[in-house]
DNA sequence: CCTTAATCGAGACGGTACGTCGTGTCTTTAT
DNA sequence: ATAAAGACACGACGTACCGTCTCGATTAAGG
């Protein structure tokens, strides 16, 4: 459990890690701690013996408790702006909410253990501002872009382009997280884009005669 | 050995409060501490101390800080089962909805606070749990018996009555709550039903007799 | 989890104390509430508001209120090794017996406040042991060098030198003590060495050519 | 271990002890806390379990732990007064000091398990105060007779019925139970009146010239 | 190459809260 | 009326962390 990396508490290892090298194996420790006790659980103090440090080295980077996670999870989100979209409306949305779902499931949904804790929202960079800044939000926005591309295309109907419409799949998904834990079936993402945004943004008698 | 003391609590009330009457007190001041340090800040020490009591009293009802909060908060949530429906369904959902939301705002959004801890998940009561099944999952469940009355009288598209769509509504509070903060605007329940639950159960052409 | 607040020690010394300095403050403090509330009104809660510290540097270095208490009284005691015997028998067995009794004045008479409880058996330093090691135990041996050397030079009769009537000094200062209070007159040691021990070993016959 | 007498703690046993029944279950159920846990763990608690009762019963008989264990101890404690001197001195010295033995060794050493604690000396009927009134006071005054009694025989030196001899024999016991421990043996006793008392109260050069 | 300043590792420090246990008082229920 | 049971207000226990701080030891960089 102890010691991420391979030279740390060994005693007399030789070398000594700094700077970089150091921070890396702290945020490992982090992660790891929040896999194995949870947040709740996650003290500085293990931390810094599961990396081999002292406590003196993370509050140098980090202020405290919040900084650090934030910091660590940080370091494993997926990057929204990696996806690229195909044009495909269907597979799109899809692949977005994909990332959400990622994004959290990284965390293992180290996010909603604590969430907008008085504390976190008085520190600047609180965890859940993290997720937020980093996934949520360019997730919403690209969303949103999908969205108005559908309706310009006459796929979608007109106003199916809005902010709440776009909200809808992460919210989903965040409610399933939050009620049945961080781990999202794909199945369950395919029935949001099929049971709900497909109808929701149809066009309204696309075929006309046909509902005749 | 320890406490060689044994003076009796002198403070102000004549008789000293037992049962039903020193439980409401010790909520009480949960409920006091929740609103003024949250969640994050509230201690066993503390409420005990606001509630005039000692921990020991505290510990023979409520195992540990989240059994207590679990219980404080129930005894503010609002009750769905009062809630009359009309047989409007537009306005028997922004009801619906509504009682969600004050379920949330009542707890001053300390549910999301600590969410899915790995202690909450261990002991049986947990904050959230409590929630659920006080409120969101009957609210759940009376949503869909909405639905499906609208399904059933032609008024909704078939297969609007669904566990997912049933989801939305909750859904979108619960990601506005967790982004914007606990208070969730009228305007904002009337916009999630008219502009998320009405198109998306639209019968299909609405204008002609096929609704009959 | 716990101690969110962290707020440095401004108590009024710039400087944190440490080692030694903090040490000898805990010790004083312990000695202090030995006089004002006794043994059995101690805590280490008191102890360690007395000193300005907190319990964990009381618990780091001791064990637990014996240990405490044993180093504190181990601070205070006299040293029997700073005697210097003058060859007068008589005034060398007083200045003994006023050691014993002011090791046991110097410490309040908390020694006899507990005595030989199983807790004291099993830790290693217990309070009486130390009294015994530091101070009875080298003086019960001194007085055995000086009823030897009375013996030796025919002063005392043969067989004075025995592990008894060395004991019997100090046996009846601890019988005082327990039975009167920690404060033994110097009256009353005397009354031991010329009643008691100077009959006790007295040459037969003192007055002839015998003692020769 | 719990339920010293047959019946208690098992529910609905039929009958109810009160009165002097009910006061020799708890006093029984105390000595056993002191034989096993000793009395520094010794709990009301803990007493009022082992006889099967509440704590109210114990308190109404008894204001305080202290009082409860001398009322015990005074239960078990040997009665001097029934010692019948035979007018031998060594014989009737020796019966004496082994009552005084016997009144540590039945109580286990409880009596230097806590001497002169100031709480004690607050309450009233504190232990060591009723081992001294019930034993070691009546004891010293026997033995005070012996020694008046040798004296006025001539078979004792002039002033050997002092205070402080008669306080020699106890004293030592005392001494030898404080450090080594309730468990005095028969052949100790005989060493003090041997090596102690007899040299101590040997009517000087009594034979004359016998010791030229 | 050798200083020199930074920062590492370790852990003591003053402090808060934990969850447990015992005290002496007071209530409740049943005998 | 009193027994048995146990709740109550309280204080102390010994532990765990917090966030700060000190103290060598190590080490990268500058002269």
């Amino acid at each position: 459990m102890a010691g991420v990396n391979g030279q740390a508490a060994v005693g007399g290892s030789g070398t000594r890690r700094r700077g970089k090298v150091l921070e890396k194996a702290i945020l490992d420790a982090t992660i790891e701690q929040l896999w194995t006790v949870g947040y709740a659980g996650l003290s500085m103090e293990g931390v810094a013996a599961g990396a081999g440090t002292g406590k003196a080295a993370l509050y140098r980077r980090w202020s405290n408790r919040e900084d650090l996670v934030a910091a660590a999870l940080s370091s494993v989100l997926p990057n929204p702006s990696a996806i690229v979209l195909s044009g495909d409306s269907r597979e799109d949305l899809l692949a977005l909410l994909r990332c959400v779902r990622d994004a959290i499931a990284v965390t293992h949904g180290t996010v909603f253990q604590v969430v907008r804790s008085e504390a976190a929202e008085a520190a600047g960079g609180m965890m859940h501002a993290v997720v937020g800044q980093r996934v949520m939000d360019p997730c919403h926005e690209m969303i949103l872009d999908v969205l108005r591309a559908g309706v310009g295309r006459g796929r979608f109907r007109p106003g199916a382009d809005s902010e709440m419409v776009a909200t809808v799949g992460p919210a989903i998904i965040v409610h399933y997280v939050v009620h049945q834990g961080p781990t999202v079936p794909d199945d369950y993402l395919i029935s949001i884009v099929d049971d709900i945004l497909v109808p929701l943004t149809a066009a309204p008698c696309s075929r006309g005669a046909i509902t005749f």
